[in-house]
RNA sequence: GCCGAAGUGGCGGAACUGGCAGACGCGCGCGACUCAAAAUCGCGUGAGGUUUCCUCUUGUGGGUUCGACUCCCACCUUCGGCACCA
């Protein structure tokens, strides 16, 4: 009776021996060329789920190739551990974040180990633990000496049920909710520490270094959203002020009717009229209590309020009224606009409701536009008219600029295209080149992006390094003090105000410069600060632990940074798009601005795998019940079995709803595998077989090998599985014929193994040791591709009459256009069908297809 | 509203640069083994028809082409991102 195929009993042994042999410990070694290879760190939640796994073993199973290449592979793994989920169920159990925390990673770390990853677990590291994050506090340190750390007073969003701060990025959907649990964030004046990413926004947008998805690049673009125009002053007839507007259509400056300032500009107070004061006052103090939902709303009704008072338009020296209103933005621009109402539908809109004027600067051709009648703006192209020395200019993409256009539309894979944007019309740019030579105006660029609110008023997080001294002012905690330890004795019930505040020994303290009493910044850092240099960490994780750190010290060792770094193949969700791969990109040019390191891109390639659904295709959740367990399957199928499905269940980029029967599928496929290894066939034939036979399974392994090679480098795991199935289908139907046993059999149970040791490492391992003991399978040279075997005798060739298939026939590979095309016509079907009738034409594909038109 | 992705059998999905649509797997049907069942193995499986053959079929409607899942135009549906950003 045959062996079966357990895999309990032997992938443990497997993972251990694994381990105890040092297979994956990771090693400086100048003569191999190295690759890094991360998939992005899980957050110690409790239980490593099958997203993880979904996440995870492709990008091992990739990795795992790279090695089998050759390459010397670093494939690190760590915790994401500081964080909200931590602090609320420590509240939520009576216990200490830090408990709970490690609890959970000790959990995991079995759980990550029962993969059967090459994971290098020399080099894990923790982010909430103090010699981790001693290093986020030098960085903190380091950007705020550089100047892109500053504190501000400004409204900030706030989650009332995590209450915190979060950054502009955690706030997500229409209704403006907090990214974490759900609940509309609300606005608060706050004092907050901030990172000055806005000032990376142009170099943020370059995406030439980088092999990034486009998905990934299109949503960066518009996040950061910038806008070419120009920004002109207006003069306030009240205390000849200038007022800057910033503007995208300086050539419709003639058709400005009005101003609108935001109602939080700081003129407003100076510029409203005793008769409008009362208005205008309701109507701040209206604006100030409405929601970002509520104001932003898009379908709203337009308001504001005339203040009283009027601009001079510096093109023309015409006096307009100043509004205010909330459809201005302080947060954007300049806070003030000027309002074309011909050519804008927001500023139409508000002249409609409040019978301003509206004047057509720019008249389409074919029609006239009559401002009384006109029943919407018009934002399009024409011919500038009451536009002073401009009138005649086209408005819109001259002939030269088209030309210019077409031909600067080679800009590579990396191009992100822009929306079109206004400032390619003519006008635009002529206009604005007039603005700057009568010094009315210049050339201005605004982008969406915010700074990065840093502040969280939270325990579980790294405590900014700051200290306030009413004598010294803000002082930042020298680096030989790091790190800034989080007491472990806080009460950190969440009440909108930092834990940290209400513990008297971790708040007062001496000035570091002064010596007299100063007060500790009481609020932690953001976590994704940590999962901003974790690449880093990964090195050398807990670097210098035990010796104090200074300014010029680096957070990891030179040598091993030299050697490892950049990151070559980075992995995870697409849902960090705008979070995480910004601010990591962000923190790696502020590093290369230090001189850490000579680049300024942290990750080369990017690849955002799907999301893996529950059996009723729906987004797994405990409420829905429709978790899939990880434990319960390999305890069931075996990892292997685990991580081939999860490969072949579909692309990986797209991920798919979860079928627990469709694993049964794997598991016969690994079964089949195991008894065509370790099986004798019944039937041993005797003497040669046929030279055909031998060269026809050559043919179909090397052909396997050229296509999962192909696959494992695209990332196409799901074909690739599908062609280790064919392969293992076609040596099944081979073992009962008299190349059984062959040279050429050897061959391809051998290749068979090694294609599938990146992705079901353990049984591949365990048959190849029973086929050749001595060094693990994970040590052997990928298999080399062989055209010449991998090559077609003969093909079968589509006959088709008038496009339509008639008939097939199978000729020799290498047959001549003329022989194919006699062949082809001698069919029984192109007889039947061309019947006699004259061929006017005959298209001849090269080894695929005869086509007869009649 | 703007930007982007995707629509293929009962299901998950294949099809490289325009050339056999439905690989591989699930499910289902029939058969073998068995007292029986499971497991395993073999065969079949897009739809329809007048069934050695023919017609139709890749969201819908047009188009280009000898030939279209693939390219172009219009539309429908689903999903994702952005949104009073001047």
């Amino acid at each position: 009776m045959a062996e079966k195929y357990i895999p309990q009993q032997i992938e443990k042994k497997w993972q251990e021996r694994w381990e105890a042999e040092g297979l994956y410990a990771t090693r400086e070694d100048p003569r191999k060329e190295k690759f890094y290879f991360l998939t992005m760190l899980p957050y110690p939640s409790g239980d490593l789920h099958i997203g993880h796994w979904y996440a995870m073993t492709p990008s091992d199973a990739a990795a795992r190739y790279k090695r089998m290449r050759g390459y010397n592979v670093f494939f690190p793994i760590g915790f994401d551990a500081f964080g909200l989920n931590a602090e609320n169920a420590a509240i939520k159990n009576q216990t200490h974040p830090w408990i709970w925390t490690h609890a959970n990673i000790e959990r995991m770390r079995k759980q990550l180990r029962s993969m059967g990853a090459m994971w290098a677990l020399d080099r894990e590291a923790v982010s909430c633990d103090p010699r981790y994050y001693k290093w986020t506090q030098w960085f903190f340190l380091k950007l705020y000496e550089m100047g892109l750390a500053y504190k501000q007073f400004a409204p900030v969003d706030f989650c009332p049920k995590d209450n915190t701060t979060l950054a502009r990025e955690q706030v997500w959907g229409e209704d403006r909710h907090c990214e974490r649990c759900g609940t509309p964030v609300i606005k608060k004046n706050l004092d907050q520490w901030f990172f000055r990413i806005t000032k990376s926004a142009e170099e943020l947008l370059d995406f030439t270094q980088i092999d990034w998805p486009e998905r990934v690049r299109v949503m960066q673009t518009n996040w950061i959203g910038r806008s070419e125009g120009a920004e002109v002053d207006f003069r306030t007839e009240v205390g000849n002020h200038p007022l800057r507007v910033f503007t995208t259509r300086p050539d419709t400056l003639w058709g400005a009717t009005f101003m609108v300032i935001a109602p939080e500009h700081p003129l407003v107070e100076e510029l409203t009229t005793p008769a409008q004061r009362a208005q205008v006052e309701t109507y701040v103090a209206q604006t100030r209590r409405q929601s970002d939902i509520e104001r932003e709303a898009v379908d709203k009704e337009k308001t504001g309020v005339f203040i009283g008072t009027y601009a001079i338009n510096p093109v023309n020296d015409e006096r307009i009224p100043i509004w205010i209103a909330d459809y201005v933005l302080m947060t954007y621009g300049t806070g003030a606009i000027m309002a074309v109402p011909a050519h804008d539908q927001r500023d139409f809109e508000f002249a409609r409701k409040f019978n301003l004027p509206i004047r057509v600067v720019i008249q389409p051709a074919g029609e006239t536009l009559d401002p009384t009648t006109m029943p919407e703006s018009y934002p399009g192209e024409g011919v500038l008219v009451h536009s002073g020395p401009f009138n005649g200019t086209i408005a819109g993409i001259s002939p030269k600029m088209a030309m210019e256009r077409l031909e600067g539309t080679s800009q590579g894979k990396n191009a992100v295209s822009y929306p079109s944007s206004a400032s390619t019309y003519y006008s635009v740019q002529e206009v604005t080149q007039w603005l700057e030579e009568t010094g009315r105006g210049q050339r201005a660029v605004n982008y969406h992006l915010h700074d990065w609110l840093i502040s969280r008023q939270r325990y579980w997080g790294a405590p900014i390094p700051i200290i306030y001294c009413a004598n010294c002012g803000t002082v930042p905690v020298p680096y030989e003090d790091l790190p800034v330890l989080l007491p472990e004795d806080a009460e950190f019930l969440p009440t909108g105000e930092s834990p940290l505040k209400f513990h008297k020994g971790f708040r007062y303290v001496k000035c570091p410069q002064c010596g007299g009493d100063a007060e500790r910044e009481t609020d932690t850092m953001d976590t994704f600060l940590c999962s901003s240099w974790y690449n880093y960490a990964y090195l050398t994780p807990y670097w210098k632990d035990e010796e104090p750190i200074h300014r010029d010290d680096m957070p990891w060792d030179k040598a091993k940074g030299d050697y490892w770094l950049p990151v070559d193949q980075y992995t995870g969700g697409i849902e960090h798009a705008t979070m995480h791969l910004i601010y990591t990109r962000f923190f790696t040019k502020a590093m290369r601005d230090m001189g850490l390191v000579p680049f300024g891109e942290p990750m080369l390639r990017l690849f955002n795998q799907g999301l893996i659904l529950g059996e009723d295709n729906e987004k797994m959740s405990k409420s829905r019940g429709n978790v899939v367990a990880p434990d319960d399957l390999v305890e069931r199928y075996g990892a292997d079995a685990v991580r081939a499905y999860l490969m072949f269940i579909g692309p990986w980029e797209l991920g798919g709803p979860w079928s627990s029967q469709g694993i049964e599928g794997v598991q016969r496929f690994l079964n089949r595998v195991w008894t065509l290894v370790t099986d004798e066939a019944e039937t041993r034939r005797n003497g040669q077989p046929p030279a055909g036979d031998a060269r026809a399974l050559r043919r179909v392994t090397h052909q396997t090998i050229q296509k999962v090679t192909q696959d494992i480098e695209h990332f196409r795991f799901n074909t690739m599985i599908a062609s280790l199935m064919e392969f293992n289908n076609a040596l099944l139907k081979a073992k009962d014929t008299a190349v059984y046993g062959t040279p050429a059999w050897d061959e391809a149970v051998d290749s068979l193994l090694l294609l599938m040791a990146p992705s079901m490492p353990h049984v591949s391992e365990e048959l190849w040791q029973r086929r050749h003991p001595g060094p693990s399978v994970h040590m052997q040279r990928w298999p080399e591709y062989d055209a010449e075997a991998a090559k077609e005798e003969t093909v079968t060739l589509i006959v088709q009459v008038n496009g339509k298939i008639r008939d097939k026939v199978n000729v020799p590979a290498n047959i001549g256009e003329e022989e194919a095309k006699a062949a082809a016509l001698a069919t029984a079907g192109a007889q039947r069908y061309i019947e006699g009738k004259p061929v006017r034409k005959v298209i001849y594909v090269g080894g695929k297809l005869v086509n007869f038109v009649v």
